[in-house]
DNA sequence: CTGAAAGCGCTAACAA
DNA sequence: TTGTTAGCGCTTTCAG
């Protein structure tokens, strides 16, 4: 409670030597003896010195921290990726530090600047919105800055993302060609990239199968409500006699399969599913869904890496990756 | 690029004012007028000035950032717990700083350490060790720090938690009660708490029903490769020809149902599972499993409201919330 | 090898 | 209502 904290200073007068040369030896400077060092880091055990790191960010210029802002931290592929670049971040000395945006706009608006008056040192953001004015303001000034997930390709700046038209439009046909008729799909945020891009694929596996695009059959979900309208909008499309239904992202499908097994048991041999994003329960659980995987490692460690380069100032040339997902059928 | 950063001191003299009253103009303070707010705001506008939180918190003594450190912030449970609190803390003006320590101890310590250096006002912590030697030094530095999920009941500090050795016990009980003769466990470390709790209850269901405790059928899950590992231990037991099993958490459950359908379709119905916290998949997916959901919205807001309370001074006492789990009979 | 001095950008007592 | 002044704790040139 009424401890005082020891600073540098206190070492310093304990030694009768000056603060910068404390601050050399605990920096551990080739230019300090090791008698000094070795006094002054017994000194500073003695007195339970806590560098503060507040004081020497400010002083350098860099807090060393980067910051991963994403629409839902807990959602799983949101998760993973975020650990990994944590524990490659680490290595070089930077802290993560997370923010969830809900995919509300204004939040991450919010969210972004005062992260920035924290003076980060990168981003890596799954922004809701493409081409929002504080991202290009970002760009422009040429902040290290990793988009992902949520770009479109032609955006400015750098990011990694995977593929998602086509990828879509293959898993869509992989269930025309297992024999189904009537197709519905279920999306968050159909308007926003990349949800548009997923939604075109499917649409255009449709086309090219001479099906016709009923708009009626493809659903919105509300993504402040994801399980309870999902639901809703499965009952819908049940009723409408769908024989196969696609999914945008892993959240829905999960749900809908939670859906399909307590409430429509009967249906769970006959439906066939596709989602974007791979879970491992895909690989046993009923209806039988195909996926698109996402390579979430390689997308983690890209990330990682990019952004270390970019604060390293070793590259200044935008970095632009587009990773091929895995199609998994069954 | 060459940008020149807008400082406070650029504002001032624009206006020939001093740093001070362009400070207190910014926080909205009462004393500076109207006028002067006004032109303040304008020219910090045409400036572009962005504040610098750094400095702000160095001098304040605070850096608005709590921690949360935990073994795996992948994990679903973590994951969404950080969600939370991280939401709450930031309507308070608190950043979230995320770290996992992988269940190593070591990686814990040097973490903590290093957060602490960071100046954190807050730690919200599921530590590997219980009692360790860095955390019985923040209770007695009387550091904000709420512990969670890995707590020893008679541990000094603020924690919550929830209750681990009944409850397990209630869940083997009811797979005894489903008619289940031989039982086998699975757990990762299984020394450390709370599993050593929840294995201790495993085995006190056995006792009381006259079951042998045979602690062969007891396997040790590898934490640094829990799929391959749970596997392997699955397979050992079905082997020993066990008709039920119980696990210590979600993460090999849930891997023990996926290595159920892919190799052991055929016992799907016979094998009866039970299992330390709940997944919605759960609630279909085969074997049956009956599990122990912990109240994790109800945790998550008791960690950040007692965190938020201690770093206001607003309680120094020290408390303890032990939450009773809700067991899922399926 | 060590010291002196300046300052990172901001805030807050104390004055006026 | 505004200014003066001091300093949060640390690093780093420039001297010696």
């Amino acid at each position: 409670m009424g401890e005082k904290i020891t600073t540098i200073q206190d070492i310093a007068d304990r030694l009768k030597i000056t603060r910068s040369t404390v601050s050399r030896a605990l920096s551990d400077s080739p230019r300090i003896s090791d008698k000094t060092k070795k006094k002054v880091r017994e000194i500073a055990k003695e007195l339970n010195y806590v560098p503060n790191t507040l004081a020497s960010n400010l002083r350098k210029g860099k807090s060393f921290t980067i910051a991963y802002v994403v629409p839902d931290i807990s959602n799983p592929f949101f998760a993973k990726i975020g650990r990994l670049i944590e524990s490659i971040a680490l290595k070089e000395g930077y802290f993560l530090l997370v923010g969830s945006t809900d995919e509300d706009a204004k939040k991450e608006e919010a969210l972004i600047n005062n992260l920035m008056n924290r003076q980060i040192d990168g981003l890596v953001l799954a922004s809701t919105k493409v081409n929002s004015k504080v991202v290009k303001n970002l760009v422009d000034r040429n902040f290290p800055l990793i988009l992902f997930d949520r770009v479109d390709e032609k955006v400015d700046g750098n990011y990694v993302l995977v593929e998602n038209e086509q990828s879509m439009q293959k898993a869509t046909e992989s269930l025309i060609l297992q024999g189904c008729k009537k197709l519905g799909l279920l999306s968050i945020t159909p308007e926003l990239y990349p949800l548009n891009a997923r939604i075109a694929g499917f649409k255009k596996a449709l086309e090219s199968n001479h099906f016709e695009i009923n708009t009626d059959l493809i659903r919105k979900v509300d993504n402040n409500n994801i399980k309870e309208s999902t639901h809703a909008e499965m009952a819908y499309l049940i009723e409408q006699e769908v024989d196969g239904v696609v999914f945008t992202n892993n959240t829905m499908a999960s749900q809908a399969i939670w859906n399909v097994n307590m409430y429509y048991k009967d249906l769970a041999e006959k439906l066939k599913f596709a989602s974007f994003d791979n879970l491992e329960l895909f690989d046993y659980s009923l209806p039988k869904i195909t996926s698109i995987a996402q390579p979430i490692e390689f997308i983690a460690r890209n990330i990682a890496h990019m952004l270390l380069d970019l604060m390293d100032k070793k590259e200044m040339q935008v970095k632009k990756l587009v990773l091929e997902p895995n199609l998994i059928k069954r």
